[in-house]
DNA sequence: GGACGGTGAAACTTCAGGTTGCCTC
DNA sequence: GAAGTTTCACCGTCC
């Protein structure tokens, strides 16, 4: 156990090591990442005495190949101690969040992420920072946010109390969180619709969905919502519906009026607004309507151009749903600049002016489509961690985000019947989605063969499934392991001629998966 | 005298998260 | 705002 001139550096270190003497656990929320991760390594260099080593094993290894995260995370969780953010996947959150609740991990050092939605109580929660950047620059933490975080403390039927702890770092901080947190009030609750992406969206799918039709049904609509209730000023409300509406029409995604081409022209006056069949497309979709028209602008420029990969990388990156879009480094601005220069004749926008403020947005976009692009060029989550310094849990929120608007993109295509494009969009989704080149697409088809157990094959000369089909069972047991090459065997209709001795063909134990 | 290495101060850079959305190719 | 990273001037050492 500490020794108390151990405690002197970091007093969120010292309280972390406290709280273990007494035989309780803590949350310590920071407000960077790296901030969550460095505390969780001091306090991990201090302990002595725990060793859970399996644990850390299976933190380690969730990949294929570890990242410097991996390792860290396992250092750290070998000691009873862990980090906890949006860059971790899926099943290192799951891991520590699991083993947090069973009490073999005793601190874990997070970032926001924790304090919402998530079922994690601690005895004891500790606030490191009170302030964080954000757009105002460094500012305090908003007083709702910081409740969701006392909120943590106390583990209802195990603890009597529970404890959460702001640092300060001099009397007059210490002032300023009381009258801020404590006897302060939360911030007032704005309605979403104030955004106007939201609001296009909800006015088009309430078109499309024809819930309401007239203007004066829209007004009316919207006088209702909350929305209408906190803004106050119906003029205004009106006039921004009014502008939302014409920009709809203006992208075809509705129309007013009386329009020939209108099955029910009669009950569609100078008034009323009916979706366009792209329109009700594009509300089913549920993406933000200016996000649709960029899209389909850049379609129809696909007609006329030369496309690749790239083209539609770039194309899904410089959307909002896809935000925030990876920075550019100021180290990283030359080199991007360059990868540009070989990939601008296959853009599908027109390219801002190097001195428009939206360059730097769109520099971004490129920046991203490149991470995008090393994945399907089979570039593993350690490289585009050191190259775009994009971590595993964050990489595949973007995965996923690519996948939906791809397919977006595709339905789109579809209606505006651009054949060619089609396999090329559906091509590009499933080398996202496995992370492979082209030549790879048959053998990831296989279940269980995902990118490395496809590149391996490959590499043995096994390059689709009719190789697989032919090739030997004695090689492929080689290559991919011997229960992976009886499942394979099997899936592509194979008979199986070498069988363990005391099991019969088509005999395969749950084990041998 | 020039190349090289070590050192420390100054200048520069970076900084949370997440909700649903679609269909199964 | 603070922590981490890079840059740069400065100095001593060695050949």
């Amino acid at each position: 156990m500490p020794k108390l001139d151990d405690i002197v550096a970091e007093p969120a270190v010292a309280l972390a090591l406290d709280t273990i003497k007494i035989g309780k656990q803590a949350l310590v929320f920071a407000n960077t990442k790296r901030s969550a991760e460095k505390t969780a390594e001091e306090i991990s260099k201090k302990i002595s005495g725990i060793e859970l080593k399996e644990l850390s094993e299976n933190v380690m290894h969730v990949l294929s190949k570890p990242t410097k995260q991996c390792e860290r995370l396992a250092k750290c969780v070998k000691k009873g101690i862990a980090f906890h953010h949006a860059g971790l996947t899926h099943k290192q959150r799951e891991l520590i969040e699991d083993n947090f609740r069973n009490g073999s991990i005793k601190i874990i050092c997070c970032t926001p992420t924790l304090a919402f939605g998530l079922d994690l109580p601690a005895y004891r929660v500790v606030l490191k920072d009170m302030k964080r950047y954000g757009q105002r620059g460094y500012a305090w933490i908003p007083v709702l946010e910081a409740h969701q975080m006392f909120g943590r403390a106390g583990r209802p039927n195990y603890d009597q109390e529970g404890q959460a702890i702001c640092m300060a770092a001099t009397d007059s901080e210490k002032e300023n969180i009381w009258e801020r947190y404590i006897l302060g009030k939360p911030e007032e609750i704005y309605s979403k619709l104030a955004v106007e992406p939201v609001l296009r969206t909800y006015l088009l799918s309430l078109i499309a969905a024809d819930f309401v039709n007239t203007k004066k049904q829209i007004i009316d609509f919207f006088k209702k919502t909350f929305w209408a209730f906190q803004f106050g000023d119906i003029e205004t409300l009106n006039a921004i519906i009014e502008r939302m509406l014409e920009l709809l029409e203006e992208w075809e995604l509705i129309m007013s009026g009386e329009k020939d081409d209108f099955k029910d022209a009669s009950k569609l006056n100078d008034e009323s607004y009916r979706a366009t069949r792209i329109g009700k497309r594009v509300a089913e979709l549920y993406i933000d309507p200016l996000t649709a028209y960029f899209i389909l602008t850049c379609l129809r420029n696909a007609s006329s151009r030369k496309v690749n990969a790239f083209s539609f990388l770039q194309l899904i990156s410089h959307t909002l749903e896809m935000r925030p879009l990876l920075r550019v480094r100021a180290k990283e601005h030359d080199k991007i600049q360059e990868a540009l220069l070989k990939e601008d004749s296959f853009l599908l926008e027109e390219e801002p002016s190097m001195y428009e403020p939206e360059y730097e947005d769109f520099l971004n976009s490129i920046k991203t489509a490149l991470t995008f692009n090393d994945w399907i060029n089979e570039k593993d989550e350690d490289f585009l961690l050191e190259e775009y310094n994009i971590r595993p849990g964050e990489l595949n929120v973007k995965l996923d985000l690519a996948d939906w608007l791809l397919y977006a993109a595709e339905e789109l295509t579809r209606m505006l019947q651009f054949q060619s494009l089609i396999k090329e969009i559906l091509r590009l989704r499933l080398r996202l989605k496995y992370g492979v080149k082209e030549e790879l697409l048959p053998l990831v088809r296989l279940e269980n063969i995902g990118r490395a157990r496809a590149r391996k094959l490959y590499f043995n000369g096994i390059k689709d499934i009719a190789d697989v089909k032919k090739a030997d069972m004695m090689k492929l047991a080689q290559i991919i392991g011997r229960a992976i090459a009886l499942n394979v065997k099997e899936q592509v209709g194979e008979e199986i001629k070498e069988i363990k001795p005391g099991k019969r063909k088509g005999q395969i134990n749950l084990s041998d998966f």
